[in-house]
DNA sequence: TTGTACGCGTTATCAG
DNA sequence: CTGATAACGCGTACAA
């Protein structure tokens, strides 16, 4: 190994001249030999590739970044003010989906977390001024500028759920909310409870307001009341608090449709806290067949909804427009199924 | 505005030629009044600032990094094989704490997760040509040999958990998980417990390694038996499928402590489903305290592990090597402390 | 098939 | 304080 060493005992990196004079070729050659290898005489390219094996050279990915205006990367956009953004097992299952569709490609993973709110602004610059070829995003707040700046910057992007307050021509990947919640509200009417409530998720965001929405269809084409609603924040302290103001607001409740297992995990902790049986006395239905699904107890009905598939999709379309391949389908909808245990 | 516009819609940013053409000033001084200022006439720094709040300028990333050698991203490196990297909590946490650590610096959160077996030398690879400036690596099997390999090419890295098969100047931040497992083991003697069994995690992970030696201390130092040891993956499963195999082989076990809450949540489900009595019959002891701990039935009493500090922690080290500060530690150790709930 | 030469956008050096 | 000019390392028209 010919391998230099600085001063600080950090290795300094060959550069592809001395490839190039070790080879007895110009650095074009060199280059070409290494990028494909097309143009490239046999002998020539043989030659390079020792030299490029006796240096242990490697492309400086900077530098080539600087020549080919591209960097190899793709953000992974987590627009979460809240503090803890990581115990919420959709976004565990969200990176896991990316990483995998990045996997065999020769696209890096670069996470962006927007927790704070005025971060929205310094995350839409870092994303459109050329740290990354292209993002995913997650989680939509409505008022939230960043999803429309970034795709009126142009920048290649993909949204996992449906965007709000963007273009139409905004690509993205989900599953039909309005039509799974009303699948599931017609499992607990079906079920022969009439008195249903709904815990939904923050007015701002669209699976929120889409569930909810399909709740209320569901519930209206029964002819059931459909005052028994509260909002919560898609946490388990929340789905709990929730919980409570709902069930002292309507003591007659036998059923609740929650927009999120999480939430789900708190409103059965609650009821189970105040004594009521679940799903005896009050049955209950989450949505996202996530890991704590099987974890409470009892073990949660839900609407299982393939976040981990979803998010490796959105990855591969955006993989695709980065290779210049044409996408025909703006959005992608992913089916959800019935996951019946023992809550509801 | 003054934003070109490509082809394809994409904007054309301006390049600091531009800005100094506008400015009147050389590139070089455009340059000097951009970063800090310093050395700058007030007039010429003014001229520029109003060129770039006219242009819309900002310095390109890349070209930069170029210029410095230095990209302004460190990478968060999960070396998992296990197909299932996030549905732990362990590296939720891990995650949210390097995030919450970068937050208010210039460095980016680059996400590496090494899945397959032999990915250690690709990522390797990409670690050491110049991708990032730094990585801090969780998660370490022995006789894999990225950690040593990290270490020896000289980039700045920090380590959480104690890494095996290292040189010893390998910093990195931990718990002291010898004699965390003894206070656990402890307090179950301290029950009147005796027949106490173990659940550890891989033989060849260190701190499933140092548990279960601490586990030993504790049995040993109160005269009992060590013969009840069943290993596990750290997953809930596999925490089960242990609990059984423990059981079974030794049914008069009237405790055991776990190498880790997902496995303790395991162990706690298959003793229910075996109609043993948590913690009547046999008490359940974990570890780390994550958010599981309280969502199992009975909840779990554990040894908590402030794995979100130990990670921003482990991220501002790194950060401080970056900027040239001498940081004396070469490991920081961290307190578990005893959470006692329901199971033990 | 090969080599020359230029461009990529900044920062660093070093005279002035 | 300022401005040429040289790196930085690589890709790639273009000409040979």
């Amino acid at each position: 190994m010919t391998l230099g060493v600085a001063s600080a005992g950090r290795r300094v990196a060959p550069t592809i001249r001395q490839v190039a004079a070790l080879a007895g070729v110009s650095r074009a050659t060199a280059s070409r030999a290494i990028n494909g290898g097309h143009l490239v005489s046999p002998q020539a390219r043989a030659a390079v590739e020792a030299a490029v094996a006796e240096l242990g050279f490697t492309p400086n990915p900077v530098a080539r970044s600087l020549a080919t205006r591209r960097t190899g990367s793709v953000a992974l956009v987590l627009p979460e003010p809240n503090t803890r953004v990581l115990t919420d097992p959709f976004f565990a299952s969200t990176i896991n989906g990316m990483a995998r569709a990045l996997e065999h490609t020769d696209l890096q993973l670069v996470l962006l977390i927007a927790r704070q709110d005025g971060w929205s602004t310094r995350t839409v610059r870092y994303l459109t001024t050329g740290h990354v070829d292209g993002a995913v995003v997650a989680s939509h707040h409505r008022d939230d500028r960043l999803n429309r700046e970034l795709v009126e910057s142009g920048l290649p992007c993909v949204f996992i759920g449906r965007p709000l307050d963007v273009p139409a021509t905004a690509r993205y990947v989900d599953t039909d909310n309005d039509h799974a919640a009303q699948l599931a509200t017609e499992h607990l009417i079906g079920l022969g409870r009439t008195r249903i409530g709904t815990i939904a998720g923050p007015a701002d965001m669209s699976a929120a307001i889409d569930r909810l929405s399909g709740w209320r269809a569901a519930m209206g084409a029964a002819g059931l009341a459909q005052d028994a609603v509260e909002l919560a924040d898609f946490t388990v302290e929340g789905g709990g608090a929730a919980m409570a103001r709902l069930i002292e607001a309507h003591p007659d409740l036998d059923a609740v449709f929650v927009a999120s297992d999480l939430m789900a995990s708190g409103a059965v902790g609650e009821l189970s806290d105040r004594g009521v049986r679940v799903p005896e006395d009050v049955a209950v239905f989450g949505f996202d067949d996530l890991g704590v699904a099987t974890t409470t107890t009892p073990a949660l009905s839900t609407m299982g909804q393939p976040i981990e598939d979803m998010a490796t999709r959105a990855g591969q379309i955006l993989h695709a427009l980065l290779a210049g391949e044409e996408v025909e389908e703006i959005s992608v909808m992913f089916p959800a199924r019935l996951v019946l245990r023992e809550s509801a």
